[in-house]
DNA sequence: CAGGATCCTATAAGATACTG
DNA sequence: CAGTATCTTATAGGATCCTG
């Protein structure tokens, strides 16, 4: 995501990946839709034309740019078969499939504080 | 966050922060140091200067802005005392809170991941 | 089908200096 | 002490058109 800069020192973040375990893996899933994209990967791989079906909000380029940085950060393996029309499949690595639980969470926490109001009904029944 | 256009149309991402509780959870701690600063506070309440010195390679700007947009987004609340010098002390809310185990959850997944090698050897032990 | 190329705007982040 | 203000650069995101 970041990269080195000319004079080959570290951004303040960088110099923090380099430290710190969290901030490392919040710098894997930072990016508007990767979460999302990682999410939907999660139940199997998929070719690029469902994925932009799925997020049909996503531009193109957003969709590709977020799964080629997610590739040259080893959470998604692409793969190109060499037919025509041409058919590209992206799956989850291991260790992005590590990150299963965690945004199953993440989404049970949005459920719980996205409608405050619809939390005070559970509570009432 | 992400502000309403002039046209009173919804960004992208808005369409689905909208829609989705994953998209909202995300939002809420996207930013490159909220899920460290958060996590800092989830130990108790500090002072400005407290955060200052344990970030020192977060710019005071950007501490501030990130301490307000979270305070704006219900994450963290901010209490001034009416004294010379001026104290400030900020802490987590509730929903703030929530999101204590998925943070420890995420670090270790960095843990795990962020040194491959690090693995390697464990596993040798 | 799965993108790449180009151009543009918006937002994030950073450096530095100043203040009630 | 706890910020503000100002300026600048970097990065993210988007619209639109093109192609092997």
């Amino acid at each position: 995501m970041a990269e080195r800069k000319k004079n080959s020192t570290y951004t303040r973040n960088e110099q923090c990946i380099i430290e710190c375990d969290l901030t490392y893996a919040v710098n894997k899933i930072n990016g508007r839709w990767k979460i999302l994209i990682l999410s939907k990967l999660e139940s199997g791989k998929m070719r690029f034309g469902e994925l932009r079906k799925e997020f049909s909000y996503i531009t193109e380029r957003m969709l590709t740019l977020q799964l080629r940085a997610m590739e040259k950060d080893g959470l998604v393996k692409r793969t190109v078969y060499p037919e025509i029309p041409p058919r590209v499949e992206y799956e989850l690595t291991e260790m992005a499939m590590a990150f299963g639980p965690i945004f199953k969470q993440l989404s049970e926490w949005g459920g719980k504080y996205r409608f405050p109001v619809k939390e005070d009904l559970e509570e009432k029944l």
